[in-house]
DNA sequence: ATTTTAAGTTAGGTATGGCTAAATTAATAC
DNA sequence: GTATTAATTTAGCCATACCTAACTTAAAAT
């Protein structure tokens, strides 16, 4: 089976439908156009050419999903997306916030050389900035531990931030000066109703459900 | 003024035009085409359009010439290349001849701030791996003591290497297994109709005129 | 000066990847 | 079960940036 050469755009349909797929179990056409930020159309049309060339299936009216070879196209782009976030943040001095508009333009420039040469040179990495898994060369996904959003983390528990499921500026900014970025180790005081109030370092915070359930944690031994 | 916002086939345009401009008095269409490698009514097509963007003036049968703007973005854009080029051989280990083609795609894609982090990582360089001057954050290019091509080099005359005016990688590949790389020093030893005959290192070689041509040096002190 | 040739332009066509407006299908509410 | 609402598709359009074929203009050759 030969590697389709595939356009930008139908790359990150690909990808998109490959992180829909990871949180939803099925992604219909408007979950698409949403994240793709084009109108239902545009998203008819494309996933229409991307079904004649076997690289996804649908079943109109009931779901998008890639097969074996999109899947392996989405998960390249993807490697490609997180090596290139790592690189800017360790290599070019880049703030998480800013690393991701930038991999975003470069993921589908960069040819196979460059995405070895920075892999090496980070020591084939398994987690971005973020904390998202970085796929391997040979497509295969880190095993990584159980993780829990700070939304349902038991009270008392001591916790280390593994993993924020935002790529929103302001969100990034606001949990930099919070210290509640990937490593860090917190402390859960309780569920309130306007949030979770939790301790890092000497402070302690109320943060909002909708910032909490973004941060993802594993408990500490 | 404010910056346009250009497609990478007009900022490849403008380039280009740019490049041809520094060998030829008048930029044809017909150069841009073979260079472009487009058919000429794309030119003529895509030359409208600058025109009414105010990036080229445009005299039917006489040439196409850069405005101000036009020039300011070219030279953008060969600064981006540039950079990237020496960037890709110093820091992810490409030899000179698999850095231009890499380097034609991410200088479309890359932010200011890229280009910033890059350019003061190699201490704001002024020549990429082929010699040619990197303009600076200011667009001006350094000023280059005079170089002559090899083909016009007297006799006797040792010399320094200084510029390869080619990206072709079979040309480039042939040049570094016979050490006339940039900075090497070597000697005329004279021109014969075959060639010219020199020696780098221990070794003498009959460099035919073809790639003679593309080689300039600097007469050393 | 006329012919030949080269360079450039015009006209009309293609593919990509968007769009809106209108129609259709499926799901939900009553 | 019919009516409403939400999701999706169809139809038809737009811009970009190419293309070929045919025509025009300019330059060169005799």
């Amino acid at each position: 089976m030969e590697k389709p050469v595939l356009s930008e755009s139908q790359e990150d349909y690909l990808k998109e439908i490959f992180k829909l797929r990871e949180m939803n179990v099925t992604v219909s056409m408007q979950d698409l156009a949403k994240k793709l930020d084009v109108r239902p159309p545009s998203v008819t049309g494309m996933i229409k050419k991307l079904c004649s060339m076997d690289l996804v299936e649908h079943e109109p009216y009931k779901g998008v999903q890639l097969t074996e070879t999109g899947e392996k196209i989405a998960i390249e782009v993807l490697r490609h997306h997180r090596l290139l976030e790592l690189y800017l943040a360790k290599h070019l001095n880049y703030s998480w916030d800013e690393i991701h508009d930038e991999a975003e333009r470069l993921e589908h420039v960069i040819s196979e050389k460059f995405e070895a040469a920075i892999a090496e040179l980070m020591d084939h990495p398994t987690h971005d900035p973020h904390g998202d898994p970085i796929p391997s060369v040979e497509l295969e996904f880190p095993d990584s531990p159980d993780l829990t959003p700070l939304t349902t983390c038991k009270t008392g528990r001591m916790m280390t931030i593994k993993r924020v499921m935002t790529q929103d500026k302001d969100i990034l900014n606001l949990l930099t000066r919070l210290e509640l970025t990937i490593g860090n180790i917190i402390t859960i005081k309780g569920t309130e109703s306007a949030g979770i109030r939790l301790k890092v370092s000497d402070n302690q915070y109320l943060i909002p459900h909708t910032i909490a359930k973004l941060i993802w944690c594993h408990e500490d031994n």
